[in-house]
DNA sequence: ACAAAAGTGTTCCTGTTACACCCATGT
DNA sequence: ACATGGGTGTAACAGGAACACTTTTGT
């Protein structure tokens, strides 16, 4: 995974979120920390090549992935930028090379300024879009319970909910499908597993 | 104004929206029909390349200028195109070329592939954008009244809206400050004029 | 027994909708 | 005088916020 050939015009670079206990950033080790990046190849498609350079960084294939923004480049750097962000649960990920870590976006870390960008500029995307897109469900497996994804909504939203609340208006606005298990794990009531069924039709793209 | 020189990489390509009557989109006539578009230049940004673009089709500066989307090009056609979109009061603009003229968008007019999208995801954007960033205001003078701004809403939502709510949502979720003259301009009572103070902070880019 | 998360309803408040009449002007 | 758009308030309704206790389990 080489960014930035300085001949290479058209760069695709994906800031890639999970969620731990927080909600972390996958960044590349270096001297400076980077995001995943690639040149676009010549019959490429830009999001083909998002998902390359997220292949090459953590094995992952087939994740949520989302156009968010397209920048200049800097002099010297590549020609643009077409920054894309990406969702997915922590247990689907197998980082496969050294020097790749998960970070916390928020204190702004030490990344070159560009990616920084893209970084800050997809965790506001992921809170706006949290409440009429099916952002949350990207982190969670296929079947999940309805405490695991408040604490999605509460870590991208960054603020406590009420649960009674939470759950009223999650069943409102989203087709979830009461499975006829429950998860036990813990000193405590088994937790019912749901699934979402549909997508309610969002606004825009 | 050439779009799709064959070797160009990058273009930029712009939607201009104005109001007249309804919401009409800057076309530039010819075999297929196109939108303002042009190959990026060494050391131009893309903003910069869209609002050449803009003045060699419109004459028109400093327009309200928010870029859209990044799109594959097609084979044979440019790499990718950065698409944007503009506003403007059509009173602002100034139409120096023949072969380019205004058409209403939601029909999907005879406009090449390409930039019938870039038109329609426009249309999706502005309506979504309505109520939470200052989009209306962009195709109004520096003054309006309250009805000039109703007739924007009604047009980009495409519904018809109730007055009183209206004013009432409208000076909730907006500064707008009343001047202290009116518009005379036909067979009734004058119009107050307002201006726009200050936009709440949107959620998102 | 107890600690720990799951689960469940009601009240209040706020913001949205529906709705009808008088005002100021030009012709 | 009349036709035209400008301007205003109130009552019903719906959606969001605040709030506390019982249930089921593992240790």
């Amino acid at each position: 995974m080489n960014d930035t050939k300085p001949s290479a015009p058209i760069v695709a670079a994906v800031a890639l979120f999970t969620i731990r206990d927080k909600l972390e950033f996958l960044r590349l080790e270096g001297e400076q920390g980077r995001i995943p990046s690639l040149p676009v190849e010549e019959d490429e498609t830009l999001e083909a090549c998002a998902r390359r350079a997220l292949w090459e960084a953590a094995g992952i294939e087939e994740v949520f992935l989302e156009q968010l923004y397209t920048f200049d480049g800097g002099p010297g750097g590549p020609r643009v930028i077409v920054a894309y962000y990406a969702l997915a649960p922590h247990d689907r990920l197998h980082i496969r090379r050294a020097g790749v870590s998960w970070a916390d976006p928020t204190p702004a870390p030490i990344v070159v300024e560009e990616h920084r960008v893209i970084v800050e500029r997809a965790c506001e995307r992921l809170a706006g879009k949290l409440e009429y897109a099916p952002i949350a469900y990207q982190f969670l497996a296929d079947r999940f319970t309805l405490g695991e994804l408040q604490t999605v909504y509460e870590i991208i939203g960054r603020q406590a909910l009420d649960k009674r609340n939470f759950r009223r208006r999650i069943r409102a606005s989203w087709d979830l499908v009461e499975t006829h298990d429950a998860r036990r794990e813990g000193p405590h009531r088994p937790a019912r597993l749901y699934r979402l069924r549909d997508a309610r039709p969002p606004l825009e793209g």
